[in-house]
DNA sequence: AATATTGTTCAGCA
DNA sequence: GTGCTGAACAATAT
């Protein structure tokens, strides 16, 4: 589930369960998720510590400690937060969790284990590291700036929306509903989309990222007519007379309407 | 049992 | 050096 709203909803569960309270100790279960940072650091930095805010770029989550270190959560495909007491309502793939002194855990599960734990001084040279783009809701991302963005790109659409050094934040799921609500092919060659489509689709980033949010990343309630909840090949597309199908573009399954979502190539 | 899966990274290639 | 593609990573769920 993590893009770049799950992420968003997993910022907010984490401020609404787990700000300013003490850490009274860490358990790491999956050495090989830690980046740049051996367990032993990272249990000894955020003992006694507590987290005092979030921020949130892309698909990355940052919560600051008043330690002056950054814990930083990436959620891999598989990753997620759970706040909890009793063993009962643990999660079953648990590979790091913090233990606050009310006897409250929080835990980071994360099943395929792709998800990544990093500890670091300074978020904006961390964003910079990683070579992400401006986040779909910061004010750097303009309608001028991710035209420039498409200017050079020679793949699909959807692969452009898919790299982190364009845009951030948005992944196989988004990427297809995204299109699907701007009315145009995943496999569509970006250079040859013209300025309406690229205004199109900058604005159903923004509306269905924010749709999303709103949403609590719950599909039942997404609007009814989005293609999240209807992501199955062969099925009625349920804004048009068309039916949904699958291909592979980018590398990844690929869900779209084979009627009002035109394919643009020469 | 074979196949699918929301993400990132890197080798290989043009 | 650039940019694109596909495989690899890991662990299930169906």
């Amino acid at each position: 589930m993590p893009e770049l709203p799950e992420v968003e909803i997993f910022r907010k569960y984490l401020n609404r369960t787990s700000l300013n309270r003490r850490i009274q100790s860490v358990n790491i279960y999956a050495n090989e998720m830690l980046k740049e940072v051996s367990s032993l650091s990272l249990q000894k930095n955020l003992k006694n510590s507590r987290f005092i805010k979030t921020n949130r770029h892309a698909k990355y989550l940052f919560a600051y400690t008043d330690h002056h270190k950054i814990l930083v959560l990436h959620f891999g495909m598989t990753g997620s937060l759970k706040y909890y007491r009793n063993d009962e309502a643990k999660p079953g793939h648990i590979r790091m969790v913090i233990n606050f002194s009310n006897g409250y855990h929080l835990a980071y599960d994360c099943t395929r284990k792709l998800g990544k734990i990093f500890l670091i001084n300074d978020e904006q040279k961390f964003v910079a590291k990683k070579n992400l783009g401006p986040d779909p809701f910061s004010d750097k991302f303009t309608l001028p700036k991710f035209r420039e963005m498409l200017s050079d790109k020679k793949g699909t659409i959807k692969s452009a929306l898919m790299d982190q050094s364009a845009v951030s934040g948005i992944g196989n799921i988004y990427s297809d509903e995204i299109l699907f609500n701007s009315n145009i092919h995943p496999a569509s060659k970006t250079e040859l989309l013209n300025d309406d489509q690229i205004k199109k689709i900058y604005q159903m980033i923004k509306k269905v990222l924010n749709k999303s949010i709103e949403a609590g990343t719950d599909i039942q309630k997404m609007p009814v007519k989005y293609l999240l909840m209807n992501r199955m090949e062969g099925n009625n597309c349920l804004r048009c007379p068309g039916k949904i199908r699958k291909k592979t573009i980018g590398g990844r399954s690929s869900y779209f309407c084979d009627r009002h979502q035109k394919e643009i190539s020469e």
